[in-house]
DNA sequence: ATCTGCAACTTTTTT
DNA sequence: AGTTGCAGAT
């Protein structure tokens, strides 16, 4: 029992309140830094513990694949630290290595592998794996257990076929990307096909109803899933299969939801099914050894744009609060104590969220010393802001010795900001990881491999077997794949079967019939493989990988080309081996479908490593969850931050407020804001006004350059050439002098070194930054700078 | 069947 | 500015 008393002794009041809740609804309302990863990995400790609930029984929701390997290696640290002082009277420390490695291999296999911990996605995976055959849609339409994971490209690709091939229309019409997004936030609002037509009455939207249709088609025909159908398809199939339910519903007794504010309608109903069992959770109250913990915080709400509703966090005491006894009654708990950051950071932080009107009133309270004040920086363009950040993180790094290049994040908007910085870190020789972008297995060498591996696991995945039929060139053509193609439309089969009938090839290809052949033996004989495998013991996903790599001839023509490009991608192909290799080691007895369902769902912050002290760049979005001594907040414009798209729309521009204030929250010891006076975007320089919300900032904390916080206006356009004069005002009657600065829209910032002649024909010369130019103020795109 | 060059478009944010 | 898609040539 003392043991017990020290476990819990390390939380504070409210956090320890939330830890000791056992069964029922738990809302969390935890700020930022407040400790509620350390509230979320106690409590699963503490329900193993002190309620002696099976780690099976615990179902963990994290927001990202990184949370979830963080989370149960604390946990695991937690029981291991704990045996260790119990059995040995030790800390886990003072051990010897074998035995904590032993403590802890024991402890992995008995408490931390049975628990279900992971995102929405990952966990419906899961589930989907052992229960998709008992599934039908509202059209009957089925699924395999070896479905596909369909990744953004592929959907865009199926989108804009159905809509040029199969409809007729135009692609710029109905573009794939917006035509997909109404799709997705169709599906996340729970609407059918039928549903989105009856809620269209213009031609567009009935346009958009039936690519929607014709793509959940192609979805069944793929024996494949998107992102949405991944939660959706649970959620339908509880709904249809009273058994299915009540088996997950008595597997999941303790729930666990990191994050609340980000869910969406979806991920809702899944939960309020696995909680009530499909009962109105008006009505539920068994809840006896059953619990629904949410942590979640209102003003770090940003993911709306993908159907993600706080007002969700904000019903759940309505939603599951009823029919308990009296003193359960309390169904939440406020986490305000920060252990993160300085007062001066927190201050900035509240004060600025403090402008939301929708959120729940919270602030953060400090538990650290004042700190130092936050900086402002006022950059002349991009890269003058690119040199100030990596010549700053060159000097601190100097200079203090307790910061190294890992202790340094740089937060922006948008991921095509991120270039400036790799160039500027390159210059100053500071080492980076950019987080985001072009992902790993985005790159098209990774794909096709992929490509060959998903169609070894699920012959019907068409998309995969279009991807590689000739790739690398087997001289298969394009004529020749229609063909099969219509063939396989017609007789309702998937191209695969086709492609293996020897017949069927020869009468439908001719001159390509022979690779064609080949080609289907040769993945008849990897799927075999594969089967053969399954069955008896051991499966190396690796080894299929890298056989396929070679005998598909895609290594030889990259070994053949020998450009610097092919080399890369070889280098790549040979690291997909390498990450097949590491998977395997980490999931012991995984498979290979566990390796590609994995791939699809990995985003690239969970890559992320400690330990590797590089600086971070990446988008404000991924750094959600994330801590770092120093942060620089680059960006700091209208248009960007708060970016261009949400301005005019009220909640839309309080959810770029939050998140400004995630990235403000992010910071430990220093924060450094800054913006830049002309920036360049699609090769065009163009004014940009201070980011409002600096203007929103405490003035006491800040320090540096204060920018001239104008009012925002439109921003000026400048063109390469043409007639800019209708786009900057009042060129003609400024007076131009010596030394006044300028900004042009092709040379950037420069200042102006002579005047000539006066009236109308007065011309200036300026001086940019290289070059040295003679303009008419009239007509040349020049505005002067104040 | 494949290569080449020009035109058009891009930039929110992501599991 | 840099990438992708398409038309036309080989």
């Amino acid at each position: 029992m003392t043991q017990n008393t020290d476990f819990l002794s390390q939380l504070n009041p409210s956090q320890r309140q939330a830890v000791e809740h056992f069964c029922g609804p738990l809302l969390v309302v935890a700020g930022a830094g407040s400790g509620k990863t350390r509230a979320l990995t106690y409590r699963v400790a503490n329900l193993i513990r002190t309620h002696r609930v099976d780690p099976e029984n615990i179902l963990a929701v994290t927001f990202t694949n990184k949370a979830a390997r963080e989370m149960k290696d604390r946990i695991e640290k937690l029981f291991a630290g704990q045996i260790a002082l119990e059995k040995y009277g030790k800390s886990l420390d003072a051990l010897a290595e074998d035995m904590q490695t032993k403590l802890r291999s024991r402890v992995y296999k008995t408490i931390i592998k049975p628990l279900w911990v992971g995102t929405f996605h990952s966990l419906c995976a899961r589930i989907l794996r052992y229960d998709i055959e008992k599934y039908q849609d509202e059209r009957g339409r089925r699924w395999k257990s070896n479905f596909s994971i369909l990744d953004e490209d592929d959907v865009q690709k199926i989108i804009k076929d159905i809509i040029v091939n199969q409809m007729n229309e135009d692609s710029k019409k109905f573009e794939p990307r917006s035509v997909r997004a109404a799709i997705s936030s169709a599906k996340n609002k729970g609407w059918t096909p039928r549903d989105f037509e009856r809620d269209q009455p213009n031609f567009r939207g009935k346009v958009i109803a039936e690519v929607y249709s014709h793509y959940q088609n192609a979805l069944a025909a793929n024996n494949a899933l998107d992102f949405d159908e991944l939660i959706r398809v649970p959620v339908e199939l509880f709904k249809q299969n009273e058994s299915v339910l009540g088996y997950w519903h008595q597997q999941f007794c303790h729930i666990l939801v990191d994050e609340y504010q980000d869910t969406n309608r979806v991920q809702y109903d899944l939960l309020r099914l696995l909680v009530t069992n499909n009962e109105s959770p008006k009505t539920f109250n068994n809840w006896q050894n059953r619990s629904i913990f949410v942590v979640g915080d209102v003003d770090q709400a940003i993911y709306s744009f993908r159907m993600a509703d706080f007002k969700i966090l904000l019903d759940f005491q309505q939603d599951f609060g009823d029919g308990l006894p009296d003193e359960d009654t309390r169904t939440m708990v406020k986490l305000e104590e920060n252990y993160r950051s300085t007062e001066t950071i927190l201050e900035v932080a509240n004060q600025l969220i403090y402008k939301n009107k929708q959120r729940i009133e919270k602030i953060l309270r400090p538990t650290r010393g004042e700190g130092e004040l936050v900086y402002l920086h006022h950059a002349e363009d991009e890269v003058e802001e690119g040199e100030f950040v990596a010549g700053q993180i060159r000097d601190m790094v100097r200079e203090c010795a307790e910061l190294q290049w890992g202790s340094f994040a740089v937060l922006y908007r948008t991921n095509a900001q991120s270039r400036v910085f790799e160039e500027a870190m390159v210059r100053w020789n500071v080492p980076y990881k950019l987080v985001g972008g072009l992902k790993f297995y985005d790159r098209k060498e990774v794909k096709d491999i992929v490509a060959y591996l998903r169609l070894i696991v699920n012959p019907f995945d068409t998309i995969s077997l279009l991807r590689i039929i000739n790739t690398p060139r087997r001289g298969i053509g394009d004529t020749t794949v229609d063909r099969m193609l219509t063939a396989a439309k017609q007789l309702n089969v998937p191209l695969w079967e086709i492609i293996c009938d020897e017949d069927s090839v020869k009468t439908l290809a001719g001159r390509a019939a022979k690779p064609i052949i080949e080609f289907a033996k040769m993945m008849a004989r990897w799927q075999e493989t594969l089967q053969q495998a399954t069955e008896e013991n051991p499966i190396i996903g690796s080894e299929i990988v890298a056989g396929i790599a070679e005998e598909s001839g895609y290594i030889q023509e990259l070994k053949t080309k020998g450009t610097d490009e092919a080399l890369d991608r070889l280098a790549n192909v040979q690291e997909l081996v390498n990450a097949v290799l590491q998977f395997e080691e980490e999931n012991a007895d995984a498979t290979l479908q566990d390796f590609l369902s994995s791939a699809a769902l990995t985003a690239d912050v969970d890559n992320l490593e400690e330990g590797q002290n590089r600086v971070t760049l990446m988008t404000l979005h991924s750094a959600k969850g994330l801590e770092f001594p120093v942060v620089f907040m680059v960006g700091m414009e209208q248009g960007l931050l708060p970016h261009f798209r949400s301005m005019g729309d009220a909640a839309a521009f309080e959810e770029e407020r939050r998140l400004c204030y995630v990235g403000i929250t992010r910071a430990q010891d220093r924060l450094f804001l800054s913006h830049a006076l002309v920036r360049r975007t699609w090769g065009n320089r163009q004014l940009a006004d201070p980011s409002v919300f600096l203007g929103e900032l405490p003035k006491e904390f800040l320090t540096g350059i204060l920018p001239n916080l104008r009012a925002a206006k439109k921003p000026v356009f400048f063109q390469k050439s043409g007639n800019p004069n209708s786009q900057i005002p009042n060129s003609k009657s400024v007076e131009w002098k010596v030394g006044d600065r300028v900004i042009h829209g092709t040379f950037g910032l420069g200042e102006v070194t002579h005047v000539f002649g006066s009236g109308n024909k007065m011309s200036v010369a300026v001086k940019f930054a290289g070059v040295q130019k003679i303009l008419d103020p009239k007509t040349a795109p020049v505005q002067k700078v104040e």
